[in-house]
DNA sequence: GATGACGCCTCGGAACACGAGGTATGTAGC
DNA sequence: GCTACATACCTCGTGTTCCGAGGCGTCATC
């Protein structure tokens, strides 16, 4: 039972749209940055990050393209469609909606 | 692809652990509790429901006692265990961490 | 030439949601 | 008394998902 990694599920997809939003990124980096810009509260692995890119890819909300990088590495870079921007804003929408009505219930002082 | 339903998961387990420390509920009670409170935010459903009553009895979290209503129905009432209101202030901690972690990325003002 | 970081990927076991179905009791209307 | 619906409990099967483990190739460092 791992409460944790449940929260986590739901935010996967808005989380990566919106940082795509702010540079075209590649799915290690991707991992990289969540990391790093929650400190770790979001742990992604690659195991899940991959078939999502995938599959977002395959419903048009992001565009994959190789790439060498200056190292000389073949990268595959994401980049968000113009549905993807769509997609994005509804599920902002709907993390902000879930989550005041969860804080709502769970920051209410608890009865003596 | 159902982005809400996916977010709503890991909310189930704490937020359910907080309504029963307001006071001791039956199943059917809790989902029409909920589903006022978050105006429909959160649409808890009982095939999700029971199973996860069980689970928390089974692991020691709450505990349930069948008893008779004013209406003469019969009722199993769960409240909340020492262990079960410990359990609810670690995951209240990782929800805050979890979702102010989220939020500092998705309501991040987007680059031009 | 070996080790490890980088960078892509897939596979399969385990867990889970929930629609659909079942049972039983109370109430309302006729 | 009969029917229909809300209440109240529950389970099962299907479909979906996570993610650990593994594979493949490249580049840098020693």
């Amino acid at each position: 039972m791992e409460l944790t990694q449940e929260m986590i599920k739901g935010t996967v997809v808005p989380v990566m749209l919106k940082l795509l939003t702010e540079r075209a990124m590649y799915g290690y980096e991707l991992i990289r940055v969540v990391n790093e810009r929650t400190h770790n509260a979001l742990q992604w692995k690659e195991g899940t990050l991959y078939p999502w890119l995938h599959r977002l890819e395959a419903d048009g909300l992001i565009r994959g393209e190789w790439d060498e990088a200056a190292n000389g590495r073949q990268r595959k870079y994401y980049r968000i469609t113009r549905k993807g921007a769509a997609a994005l804003e509804t599920s902002v929408h709907e993390w902000v909606a879930l989550s005041s009505a969860v804080n709502a219930i769970l920051l209410a002082p608890s009865m003596a």
